[in-house]
DNA sequence: CGGAATTTGATATGTTGGATAACAATTATC
DNA sequence: GATAATTGTTATCCAACATATCAAATTCCG
C-alpha cells in the first residue's frame, strides 16, 4: 500500500495552544456523526451490542450465551421437537447448530433421543440441570438484565420499543 | 457423538391423521416463542439483522455495506482525523480498519495522507468519487431504506425508536 | 413393491467480523 | 538523549455465519 501524496493536518497546522481548527473545531473533541445519528440501522447495531454485553454480564455466573439461553428457553416451551426445527425457529442453520447442541450436551443441560418414529431425528430435551439452569437464567435475566433496561427506558417505553422491535423483524 | 437413548416422538406417536399431539399443538405449528418474545436482546439482534439486510439491498448498485457507508459518512463530516480517529469513533479496531480502508482506498473513495504535522499518522480524505457515492448513497438510504422503515413504524413511532436506541446505546 | 427424491443430522470448508500481540517508525516525556 | 507512548500495520486467533456434500432414514410415486 504505497502512499503518496501527503497532507498538513488542519488540527495541529494551528498554531494555537488549544489546538483549534479554522473550522472553529476544537482538537480533541469528539467526531461529528453527522447523519449516522440519524441511521436507524447504526443506532440499532450499536444499541443490540451493549444489550448484547449486558445479558452476558448479568448472566455470566451460568456462563450462557443469548444464543443458548434462547435454545433452552424453546426446548423448555416446545417439548418433541428435533434440531431441525429448533434451529430455523431461532434463525440458525442447521450444520452450525451441530456444535452448539454439542456444547450444550456436553455440559448436560439438554439431550439428543433418536425418535423411534422418524429415525433420522433427534428430539430434543431439557435434563433436570438443563431446567435448573434455564430457572436461574430466567431469574437473573429478569431481575438484571430486563429491570435494568426498565430502569433506563420506563416500563411503557421498554414496551413500545419491544413492540416495533418486533414489527421490524416480522415486516420488514 | 454416542446417542444412546430413544424417545417416542409426541407428534407423530399420535393415530390421528392430523397429527394433534397429547398437549393439543399441531404437528407442523409453528413454536412457542415463548419468553423469547419478552426478550429486548432477542427482537433487538432479529430487528437489526432485517435493517441490515435492506440496508444491502437498497444500497446495493454502489456496493457498500453498512459499515463502509458509515465510514465515508464520517470521513466526510470530518475532515483532517486519521485512521485512529475514525476507527475509534466507529467502534472498529484499528487492526481490522486497515484491511477496510485497504478496500475504500482500492476503489478510489478515498486516500491515505500521511499527516505533514505527525508523520505516524494518516489523515484519511474522501476522494471525488468518494465524494459522488456518498451523495448516490445518500440518497438511496433517504429514499428506499429509512423511507421504508417510515412506512413501517409512521415517523413518530421511528422517531420514538430511533430515541430509544440511542439512549441505550449512550447510557446503557 | 421398489426405485427416485427428500429429509435429517453431520462433516468439511470458506468467509466475515471482531479481538490480541507484536513490530517499525515516529513522536512525546522527562 | 534515553525512555515511554502513539500510529499504522502484520500476523493470528476465535466466533458467527454460509455452502456443499454425505450417509441414513423416510417419503413419494409409478
Amino acid at each position: 500500500m504505497p502512499v503518496s501524496r501527503t497532507a498538513a493536518d488542519p488540527a495541529r497546522a494551528s498554531r494555537s495552544t488549544r489546538k483549534e481548527r479554522a473550522d472553529g473545531t476544537t482538537e480533541g473533541a469528539a467526531l461529528q456523526l453527522g447523519e449516522l445519528s440519524e441511521l436507524l440501522g447504526y443506532s440499532l447495531k450499536r444499541a443490540q451490542l451493549k444489550v448484547f454485553e449486558d445479558f452476558l454480564r448479568c448472566v455470566a455466573p451460568l456462563q450462557l450465551t443469548p444464543a443458548q439461553f434462547s435454545v433452552l428457553l424453546l426446548l423448555d416451551r416446545n417439548p418433541g421437537r428435533n434440531q431441525t426445527e429448533i434451529a430455523s425457529t431461532l434463525g440458525i442453520l442447521r450444520p452450525n447448530f451441530v456444535a452448539m447442541l454439542d456444547g450444550l450436551e456436553s455440559r448436560d443441560l439438554c439431550t439428543r433421543m433418536r425418535s423411534t418414529n422418524d429415525r433420522r431425528s433427534h428430539i430434543l430435551v431439557l435434563t433436570d440441570k438443563g431446567r435448573a439452569v434455564l430457572a436461574r437464567a430466567k431469574k437473573l435475566v429478569a431481575t438484571k438484565h430486563e429491570a435494568r433496561l426498565n430502569a433506563l427506558l420506563g416500563p411503557a417505553n421498554r414496551a413500545a420499543l419491544l413492540a416495533m422491535l418486533a414489527t421490524i423483524a416480522r415486516e420488514l
